[in-house]
DNA sequence: CCTTGTGAAAACTTTCACAGCT
DNA sequence: AGCTGTGAAAGTTTTCACAAGG
């Protein structure tokens, strides 16, 4: 895939616009400018545009974009254009709320199977989701063909899970467990670290 | 205050920062050098060192950085060298996960207070923290002196609700909503979207 | 000889200004 | 007239290279 060298803010823009884009088109628009799209959003019609310059062109001059087909070539650019499947590891409170999740279905993600090595959640339904045991993970992941994982265990199990993860076929892990994981570089790792983002907005209110 | 213009980034990282020194700490380290610190973080320890930089001199050269005092100056630094108190709207599922969440503290963060419009919630405890109707919200939050509230509501309700809360007393939110709050300019917010998190992690995976 | 701290250079990202199309 | 798309300029962040200190 040649590309240029797009940057990672661009990237993490893409998911915002393409939800706001799904709310325009629940209110009934067909045709929107770049400004309507970044109203609500802080971002500036010149960053989106700039943004969607980095995969091709997709408006009409002196016109706009058409939301259905801007919808469709957002989803076809993150990688969502196809319902995309997931695992989701250590089934406890968090985990579980994320399980029940309602966000991730309009963005064509969807958790389809779960794994804990608690011996009395093993064989659980949530959602219809069963808790799996560890050692059955390389099989669903083959059968399924998985490759992105979320990792909810505690901080002192995360990077001995993460392992197991990728030894059983994942390649991409999101991880919610307040640690970092030492991997092979071609594993692509992403955290959600919430004390972090408190932090931050600590540090902004204080400093503002 | 009077500071340089530090990168958000900067700040990004002092709490990952600090939550590798706390761990440092209970290996029993001492002493570390930028580049022990770094280590298991992908960052470098120049970056390191540039960070800190904004802030003052810390470290001891030829030597590397006490512990003690680092931990002590990164909690100053970040705002939350005394407990901060922070409250949070919405006690679902993801709601009562994050209240129950073991992550905060180690931080010097916490959650005292939880509210919901729910009246078979109000009135009713999870971990002694009591969830209260949000007509409540303007008193709590003046005797705690909070300004600080995570919003865990349905998409839906949290422009309503960050309203509520503005009103109330809160001058930054932490927002799980999937959605963007259109709040005046002195209110800061940060966003948390599961969906995006993974939709990164999916585009980054089907293109690096 | 080790490690920090930092101006300066390089790399990267956003904003500007405007050409080009409807 | 109105809006997109984009090279170039401006602004920001990271990396480099090395001075300074233990």
């Amino acid at each position: 895939m040649l590309k240029k060298n797009i940057p990672g803010d661009t990237i993490k823009r893409l998911p915002v616009y393409l939800r706001n884009l799904l709310n325009l088109k629940k209110e009934g628009k067909k045709i929107v400018s770049s400004k309507e799209i970044t109203f609500s959003l802080n971002i500036s019609p010149v960053q989106f545009r700039k943004d969607l310059s980095y995969f091709g062109k997709f408006g009409k001059r002196g016109v706009g974009y058409d939301v259905d087909n801007l919808i469709k070539m957002l989803k076809k650019i993150i990688g969502i254009d196809k319902k995309i499947k997931v695992i989701l590891v250590g089934v406890g409170r968090l985990g579980s709320a994320l399980i029940r999740y309602k966000g991730f279905s309009s963005m064509n993600m969807e958790i389809i199977g779960a794994f804990d090595n608690d011996p009395n959640k093993i064989g659980k339904k949530i959602e219809e989701i069963e808790i799996m045991s560890m050692d059955r993970m390389p099989e669903f992941l083959k059968r399924n063909k998985i490759e992105v994982g979320i990792i909810c265990v505690p901080f002192d199990k995360a990077q001995e899970v993460a392992e197991h993860m990728i030894k059983s076929g994942i390649k991409g892990i999101l991880n919610f467990a307040p640690t970092r994981l030492n991997l092979s570089k071609n594993i692509f790792v992403n955290y959600v670290d919430m004390a972090s983002e408190l932090g931050f907005l600590i540090f902004k209110l204080k400093n503002l």
